[in-house]
DNA sequence: GGAATATGCTTTAAGCCTAAAACATATTAA
DNA sequence: TTAATATGTTTTAGGCTTAAAGCATATTCC
């Protein structure tokens, strides 16, 4: 039995701020219980249905965008996952026949990884149905809220961008 | 050295939708994207100024809001993960001395968690500078823009629950 | 009361994830 | 050219996370 719940009122109790910055938490955590949940309805989905990780799924997507392949530490940033996390991963892909992996002919360090025909077939059935869940997800807001509710969230990706990202060291 | 790099064009790429989700796919993957450069930021400095970890500081914010102290059962709903994934945590917290864990008079089941003097003390100071953080991560926007953001928001995160949350079974 | 069912918690197996260190190869600078 | 530095990948140690199964105790139904 799945003996998790979703616990829907995160937020709903009162933030008690320290400084000023109540509304940012609310937000925040807003953001995050949203996300924490679709998130968790789509690798539910994706296990039950297909027998799929949401990371597995990860990978495959960005490989699918790129025909001519990708090596790791592309592919770490893409997915920004870190690098040696994507080890073991790609090597549960490749043993399952839907990804190759094969040396770069320019950098003897690099490998290069691609998705097979296996990995592309399988592929296209997961987006078809991942692109349904997310269009149920937000079943419940009208284009202008849909299109709105991007435009903020982009300009606060940008922001936490520049607020939270170490400083290069060049 | 810190081996992970934020690639932060994950939804840059045009998203060619098989049906009609192509704006609801681009919200998801920035919100996505939005959601784990913060997530990731805040796990950075808990890790590298308190030498914490996310899971941690999350129990312990809820505890702290519970001066009465809370079930194991009650802690995963709220923190929104399955309840197995406690025992462990709750396990190391209760070594490190930041809460207490006492069987309940009423079942003898159950335990209750609470914050010790300690992890009161520890935890106040880790909010105050995660408030910090999330207000500077979207000093960006302005106070209307979080107002918004955070109303749409929550109506992603209901329309979310209706649609996702498997059907309970009575 | 006793059986069936539900709930609280732990355990297990498997996978995900990170940071840091190690190693191999490239690139740059002196 | 050699030395220093950077980059690509793997390894290691530790923690997080889930689903599913198992155990103990409560609750409900008959």
């Amino acid at each position: 039995m799945n003996d998790m719940r979703f616990a829907l009122d995160m937020e709903t109790r009162a933030l008690e701020a320290p400084d000023g910055h109540a509304d940012e938490l609310r937000l925040w955590l807003r953001m995050l219980a949203c996300a924490n949940l679709i998130a968790g309805g789509v690798r539910r989905r994706l296990r039950t249905e297909f027998a799929v990780t949401l990371p597995r799924f990860d990978l495959m997507a960005q490989l699918e965008r790129a025909p001519a392949g990708m090596t790791l530490s592309e592919l770490s940033r893409r997915m920004m996952v870190s690098n040696g996390n994507l080890t073991a991963l790609v090597e549960r892909l490749v043993r399952s026949g839907h990804i190759s992996r094969r040396p770069s002919p320019d950098d003897r360090r690099a490998q290069i990884i691609r998705l097979t025909r296996l990995g592309r077939r399988e592929f296209s059935e997961l987006a078809a149905a991942h692109g349904g869940w997310i269009g149920e997800a937000f079943s419940g807001l009208s284009p202008r809220d849909i299109g709105e509710l991007s435009r903020l969230t982009a300009k606060a990706k940008l922001s936490a961008q520049r607020a939270l990202i170490p400083r290069q060291t060049p």
